[in-house]
DNA sequence: TGTCCGTTTCGTAATTTTACGAAATACGAA
DNA sequence: TTCGTATTTCGTAAAATTACGAAACGGACA
């Protein structure tokens, strides 16, 4: 980028990894369908796919990817109970996201 | 879908409308590039595209592709003070984002 | 071994997102 | 009216997202 080389770099705007870690969780949150997983699973314990298939109006294969995108972005585990699997929330990372969306919020407490 | 048919309603998940706005204004987050102008306008006042387009290294049409899908979610505004336009956080939407947020991560206060 | 079950991966298609440069727009000032 | 400044819209392209059904997979069990 041009602008790379003719402005110093101490005036670009430094986009921290914090930042950028946000965006990765937000964009996790930003379909419906995760958004209901990701609450269902918060309040309860655990569940499995096909619990999530039988009362989702979605394809089978469209929830895999749902749950597939939220175990990448590290919201989510599964343990594989054959024969089925069972998704549970991963506190850690979720405590961190929230964590993360409170301070960009600027909600100190925690 | 054939699942609405020959499932009775009461089991079909609902997909709350609170559900599916969070999943509007996560997805308004979803880039880094959005979340520090949203950042750096809920820290200070208000700012002029320009000011962001000179820091930030990307194109000023792309920057301004990123600003109106802000608007569009709601989360700021503009206001056209010639030759320049200057943005602001639009409080009353970004507390209903900070609102259903903290609601999604199980945190009552407000 | 073969078969069933729950789930994911594959193949595919339509749509959306992200990005850029060039052109258009809106307005104030000369 | 013409010029300059700030910003957006247009045209385009590459990549990612969302969705489906069909096929594949892994393990339990007959």
């Amino acid at each position: 980028m041009a602008r790379l080389v003719t402005i110093p770099e101490s005036d670009i705007a430094t986009i921290t990894s914090d930042q950028t870690e946000l965006a990765r969780y937000a964009k996790a949150l930003s379909h419906p369908v995760r958004v209901y997983i990701l609450t269902t699973l918060s309040k309860q314990t655990c569940c499995y796919s096909g619990d999530l298939a039988e009362i989702l109006p979605i394809a089978r294969s469209t929830l895999s990817q749902h749950l597939s995108e939220l175990k990448n972005a590290g919201l989510i585990q599964g343990e594989f109970l054959p024969p089925k699997i069972k998704y549970c929330i991963n506190r850690e990372n979720w405590e961190r996201s929230k964590h993360l969306m409170m301070q960009f919020y600027g909600l100190t407490i925690e």
